[in-house]
DNA sequence: ATTCCACCGGAACGTGTGGGGG
DNA sequence: CCCCCACACGTTCCGGTGGAAT
């Protein structure tokens, strides 16, 4: 026997939990593929792409319906000799400016070998390579920008549609499919540029408890062996994921990781505790990734709410976190940086979900404030930060406080 | 209805970093 | 080598906001 066993595994096919994962069916979806399939219709007829834009929440089906669709559109479209289709799927998330999106377009049509530089170009020299590569390439090119919400400007979505009217492409028909989570993005969008990558648009409703279980379901029954999931165990990931407006990918997440629990313990079967323990660990997971990202004052901004959290000062307004940052920043022999600066970098502890606001109001006699609390388990969070944030001083800081937390003196800190 | 508080958050501008082309 | 370009991160300035107080 080699030192690598085969686990006498409860998966059949773990890969059916994975979020590229592609069932032959897709839950609860019938009326949208039924309107996405409409308005592709085009492409097979020889037609000028209509422009798409998709939207509702993460984890919906947006993604998996339009990678469903456009496979069936490719090798339909493969029977017609004279119809020439490409798709090019473009994730936009990191992506914060047209400019990246165009880098990102041009290196998709070339070569592993003739890669471009993601920086450094002037704009329009970008474009006039992607009308490059675009012409070069021919024939229908739907071009898939998922979280197209990302994007902080207009440009490539005013350009791409309009790029054969402009005079920019001579062969090539486009179609762009704009995927967002944030319905709020369109209305963001400039008129022009609303009313031609609008041109169809198509909600996809949250799902539902049930239809969350049947999608839950339909997964398990390919990835699992029979009768390995207790009862139950389906029912906690669906609310999971019903508790975050109906979000399957987190359902499906915290299935695979109850089931990869299950597996490193032995058990023949997936149940209720392993279903808790993937709770935390995806939580945990997320607070590192979210950790890792930000700044150095990021980290001691989030260790001054932490430290106040601690001392039971929790919730705090932002005036009375900045005495606790700036000292924490001179303990780190770091200049403190300014309070407007610093209510940014509240702003994206919130946005990572790590930490809790709730907007007050005293009127004339206290104005409007925000006040800051810690949303998940701190010592979670300062786990994460030991092990990904490197500031001198500070981490022993914590460590006392904390120690001394249970002996209630705390005046070093007052 | 109006005033006023306190701070929120947009916008314009500055600086340092890293990659271009010629 | 030079100067150009985009971008992340900061600073400065300031108009906007919503509800208690008047």
């Amino acid at each position: 026997m080699g030192m690598f066993e085969r686990d006498t595994d409860i998966y059949r096919d773990r890969d059916a939990l994975r979020e590229d994962y592609q069932p032959e069916q897709l839950v609860g979806r019938d009326e949208e593929l039924d309107t996405y399939q409409t308005t592709l219709q085009p492409v097979i007829n020889g037609e000028q792409p209509n422009n798409v834009f998709l939207y509702g929440k993460t984890g919906v089906g947006k993604t998996a319906a339009t990678r469903y669709l456009l496979d069936h559109l490719q090798s339909d479209a493969a029977e017609y000799d004279d119809i020439d289709l490409s798709v090019v799927m473009l994730n936009c998330d990191g992506l914060t400016s047209s400019y990246q999106i165009a880098t990102r377009l041009v290196n998709e049509f070339r070569d592993d070998t003739d890669q471009i530089s993601t920086t450094g170009y002037p704009r329009a020299a970008v474009y006039d390579m992607l009308w490059n590569e675009l012409d070069t390439n021919g024939g229908t090119i739907l071009i898939v920008l998922d979280e197209v919400d990302h994007i902080e400007d207009d440009s490539i979505l005013y350009q791409l549609p309009r790029a054969r009217a402009n005079g920019n492409l001579e062969t090539a028909k486009t179609g762009i499919i704009g995927i967002s989570n944030d319905f709020s993005f369109r209305e963001d969008l400039s008129p022009k540029v609303r009313s031609s990558l609008c041109e169809e648009e198509i909600h996809f409703p949250a799902y539902d408890a049930t239809e969350l279980q049947q999608i839950l379901q339909q997964r398990a029954d390919v990835a699992f062996h029979e009768s390995v999931l207790e009862e139950g165990v389906i029912r906690l990931c669906a609310a999971y994921g019903a508790k975050d407006a109906g979000d399957a990918r987190q359902s499906l997440d915290l299935l695979m990781k109850a089931g990869d629990i299950a597996r490193d313990d032995s058990a023949e079967h997936v149940i209720d505790e392993h279903v808790r323990q993937g709770r935390t660990s995806l939580e945990r997971g997320r607070i590192r990734e979210g950790i890792g990202g930000l700044t150095q004052h990021g980290h001691l901004v989030l260790y001054a709410v932490l430290t106040l959290d601690q001392q039971g000062k929790t919730p705090v307004r932002s005036r009375d976190v900045r005495p606790r940052y700036t000292s924490m920043a001179e303990r780190a022999g770091i200049n403190p940086l300014v309070t407007r600066r610093m209510r940014d970098h509240l702003s994206e502890l919130i946005m990572l979900g790590i930490l809790d606001v709730t907007e007050r109001n005293e009127g004339r006699r206290g104005g409007t404030y925000r006040e800051y609390s810690v949303s998940m388990d701190p010592e979670l969070i300062i786990s994460a930060m030991a092990d990904t944030v490197e500031l001198v001083g500070i981490h022993e800081s914590i460590e006392k406080l904390l120690e001394r937390e249970s002996t209630s003196t705390l005046q070093d800190y007052q």
